[in-house]
Parts: structure tokens; C-alpha cells; sequence
DNA sequence: CAGTCGATGTCAGTTGCTGTCATCACCATA
DNA sequence: TATGGTGATGACAGCAACTGACATCGACTG
């Protein structure tokens, strides 16, 4: 038998997301997460950087899906198609968690500090998906804007999403926006 | 004559932009930034929320001028091309700060908590530019992606602009940005 | 079975930030 | 000129986020 019980990090993610439910984010310490996993503060600092990390621990994965995603994209669609695949697969994955998905965005829109935490993660995988384009030969400053542009795009159709009662598709969505934004930007 | 030397706001946010740029962000402390200001900690966090929001005093005019602007334009102007319009005189008012600006700029690339602060800044651009359009008559959302695929573009000719060594003009920089932007989503 | 390792606990300390009350020049008004 | 209100600041206590240093002890390794 173990030392410990396992899935420390597991638990600690579940308590924040709780307790941040429960109480909102900033009248939760950091001692009460760690206590209802049954750990020590200190602990929790050895797995997140801070309070509002333990929340985004999905992030890496999501990013890993869309660069892999995009460099697996044909070099014959334009850029800016196959960033749109690559947000469509995310938005796949997403809508697999759709539960947790809605429950962490509800946390999150009801902080400031964790929508900054949001936002950063956000420009964390557009500076990705400039890099993967850069490498299948886009140049600046085009690279950076598809991938800005589909990071706007991605936001959007997911605030969507997460707002509609009803049991709409992400990356139907996702798409539509694409043609949206495409409309728009051609000065309609 | 007064109690108190005039202009303690003024003098804090000089303070704090002097420290950050000489030890950086974190190795400064707000007792510091208040003591080279001739005041304490305390009067600090009445004038500024939290250390971060220092560096951000500008953001409410710029909101302004921009809200202005985008308001004032003919409703003939297509809405990208009303945003445009917008960001490229908030370009100029950046311009005329060109010192200012990029000092700040450095402080901000140097610490992941002021960029945080930063990409927050410009959500609240980007909400009060669809805001704006919305009250034109532009629907969502056509009006939210507009807004948002502007500040991205402004985003990136803003970083050029600090980045070049030559004396670059923002406003044509931005110009030249939407067009690329156009080119971009015209799937090339 | 001795020694190492890795995840956790314990404890003390710094700093960002807040609430509360005191101070005192300035100003209006009697 | 006296009086009382106002607003910006100071002084002080306190909480919570976060960090560094060291201790603990089951699991693994040779």
C-alpha cells in the first residue's frame, strides 16, 4: 500500500474547481483546496504556480492537439483554412468535456484575475499556431494574423457555445464564424 | 502652500515605470515605487488597484478616443473598415508618446503578470468596440468579430512598431496590417 | 538490509493588499 | 475670526498568496 493516496494533482484540480464553484474564486484560500483533498498548502504550490494555474491544467494538451492538428494540414489549403481545422478539432475535444467545460467557464467569467489567466492562454496558443505556420513556410505578418484571427474566432463560437441552452455544435459553430469573419473582412 | 506636493498620482506612476525598468517588475516592491514617490505604501493602493495598474492609466483615454472615433465615423464606412479607421488614431495618439510608449513597452514584454494586465486592457478595447458597432446597427456576431480581428491587427502593427529600430509611422503600419488581414481571411 | 529517492509535511518569512482610525491643511460660512 | 466640514495622507494591524529550507518516511535499488 502507498504512502499517499494517488492523484494528488487530480484532487487538488477537483477541490479549486468545487470550491471556486461554490464560494467564487477569490473568498476561496488556498488551505481550504488543499484541505478537501487532503493535503497541505504547500503541496499545492508544488504542483500549480498559483491559485488560478490549477485551472488551466488542460491547457498544454489542448495545444499540443492544435499544432499537431495544424502541421498534419495539407500545404494546399491556405493558412488561414487550416488554422480553422485545427480550432475545429479543439472545439471537438472540448465538446467531448461539455459539462466540465461550462462549469470551469462560469467559474472563470465570474474573475477577473482568472479571465488575465484566460486571455494569456489564449495568445500562448495563437504564438503556436503563428510558429507551426511559419514553419510550413507563411511569413510574417500573415502567419501571426491567421492565427490571431482564428483565436478571435475560436473565442467567440465558444462564448456561444457556452451560452446557448441548447446542444449546439462547437465546431459547426467554429465554422460558421470562419464564414463570418471572412464576410466581414472583406469590407462586405 | 499646500500640505502636499501636487500631482501624487503623476509622481507614483513615474516612480514605478523608473523601478521597473532599473531592477524589473517583481524585484520592485510597492513600498519602494512609494518612497521614491515620497509617499507610502498605503496612498499607493489609493490611487492604483493593485501594482500592476500603474502602467495601465493611459488605457481609459485611449478606450475613449477610440469609442469617439469609431462613433464618428460615416455609417457608409463598411464595419471593419470603421474599426480601422479608429485604431489608426489611437495609432497617432501612441505616436506622439513614441518614448513613453516603447519604455513601457519593454517593462511589460519583460513580465508575464503585465502582459496578463496588457491582453485584458485590450478585451476591454475590443468589448467596447463592438459595443460601438452594435449601436451602429452591426449585428452579432459580425460586430464582436470585427472588434476583436481589429485589436488582434493592431496587436501585431503595434509590436512591429515598438520592435523596429526605424522611425516606422503606426497609423500607415496598422493600414497596412488590415490589408494583409484582408488577404489573410480572403483565403489567399 | 543499507542507502537513495520522491512526494509530502512543517515552519518561518516576505510581500501584496485591505480595513480602520488619526491627522491636519484647506475652505466655506457664520 | 472662530468653527466645523472635507479630502488627501499617514500609521498600524492583519490576512492570504507564495517561497525557501529542512524533516519525514514509504518505495525502490543494488
Amino acid at each position: 500500500m502507498s504512502r499517499w493516496e494517488p492523484d494528488a494533482r487530480g484532487r487538488l484540480e477537483r477541490a479549486a474547481l468545487e470550491l471556486y464553484g461554490e464560494r467564487g474564486f477569490e473568498q476561496t484560500t488556498v488551505a481550504e483546496i488543499a484541505a478537501r483533498a487532503g493535503l497541505t498548502e504547500r503541496t499545492f504550490f508544488r504542483h500549480f504556480a498559483d491559485k488560478r494555474e490549477v485551472l488551466f491544467a488542460g491547457a498544454g494538451t489542448l495545444q499540443d492537439l492544435l499544432v499537431s492538428t495544424l502541421a498534419s494540414t495539407p500545404d494546399s489549403a491556405a493558412p488561414i483554412d487550416a488554422v480553422a481545422a485545427a480550432l475545429e478539432a479543439a472545439g471537438a475535444l472540448l465538446q467531448e468535456r461539455r459539462d466540465y467545460a461550462r462549469q470551469r467557464q462560469a467559474v472563470i467569467a465570474a474573475n477577473v484575475d482568472l479571465q488575465e489567466r484566460e486571455l494569456i492562454k489564449l495568445a500562448s496558443l495563437a504564438s503556436a499556431l503563428a510558429g507551426t505556420l511559419r514553419q510550413r513556410g507563411v511569413r510574417d505578418p500573415a502567419a501571426s494574423l491567421a492565427a490571431e484571427a482564428g483565436i478571435a474566432v475560436f473565442r467567440i463560437a465558444f462564448e456561444l457555445w457556452v451560452s446557448e441552452a441548447s446542444q449546439a455544435d462547437l465546431p459547426q459553430l467554429i465554422r460558421e464564424s470562419f464564414d463570418e469573419l471572412k464576410a466581414v473582412t472583406a469590407g462586405k
